[in-house]
DNA sequence: TGGCTCGTGCGACTTGGTTGCAACAACGAA
DNA sequence: TTCGTTGTTGCAACCAAGTCGCACGAGCCA
């Protein structure tokens, strides 16, 4: 991971680029560590990975912002953990600015090692029959269980 | 609510009885308060609902270890809200102790008063396709919307 | 290049939750 | 009914995640 993020600036800024907003370089270094990692990430997983690489170093609290804003733009999503620490991850397979405000994600949690991934791809989607009155504007699914390496 | 609670005292002293650990007025209280909600209720509300009613105030560190608690003996589950604080809430519709360990809960939390209902009685079971090696051991199925009062 | 505006960094703060420990209460045995 | 053991409670201190306010600085358009 340490060196990984790098190989993702070009396309960390290609996307910021598509927003429309500023361009920054706290922004570009987020964006490119979310782009590095196939799993959520949290806040001080990404200040820790900044901080350790080199110089792209970015305080905590602009790393609690840009994530927001990623989120705001429709590039990242959070998911609450068990550990009620957000985490965030990639909208959808990488593409640009979906901004798809209502949603239907799915996720799974390892017990063993901890780590979010996305199911977004392999989990049918679920149609829920509400109590007279209710509307539905989002539908999370939180799988938790074991990750191939944890059950080995 | 104020009064509400006094009226699961007698109730939640016998789902206590029923565990087999030790009946203490903090554990009867709390209980009494989880049975009085129907949805899901945090520390805070609890130990506020305590301390207004009458003489039950309980510390509230008592509230969260009791809470725990009851979600060891099955009697509760908790729930990570939006807000990243934990939420209460008697598993079944209140049958005693049935402590099953891997459960598929569905859980409905409102964009306008930010209450969290309960749903498994109303939502289907959902299958759940993951990768290779993985296993499951929970579900959680999180729906977010507007409830009845605050669509209208 | 200059200037406006928005983003960043820093410090202080809030809040939800946890830990350690001494005092206390529940409950079975005598 | 009393006693002793053992689990529970209350208190105070602590920790970590996240937020707020503000001054400085960088991005971008004219």
């Amino acid at each position: 991971m340490k060196a990984t993020y790098l190989d993702h600036l070009d396309r960390s800024e290609s996307v910021i680029r598509a927003t429309g907003e500023r361009l920054t370089q706290p922004r570009v270094a987020v964006l490119a560590c979310l782009l590095a990692s196939a799993r959520a990430v949290s806040h001080l997983d990404v200040a820790n990975t900044l901080a350790l690489a080199d110089q792209h170093a970015v305080d905590r609290v602009t790393v609690y912002r840009v994530l927001e804003w990623l989120v705001g733009q429709g590039v990242a999503h959070r998911i609450a953990g068990d550990d009620r620490v957000w985490r965030f991850m990639l909208t959808p397979p990488t593409s640009a600015i979906p901004a798809k405000p209502h949603g239907h994600h799915a996720h799974f949690t390892c017990d063993g090692c901890g780590q979010t991934i996305c199911l977004d791809k392999t989990i049918p989607k679920v149609s829920v029959k509400l109590p007279k009155g209710f509307r539905t504007s989002e539908i999370d699914l939180l799988v938790r269980g074991r990750c191939a390496g944890c059950t080995a």
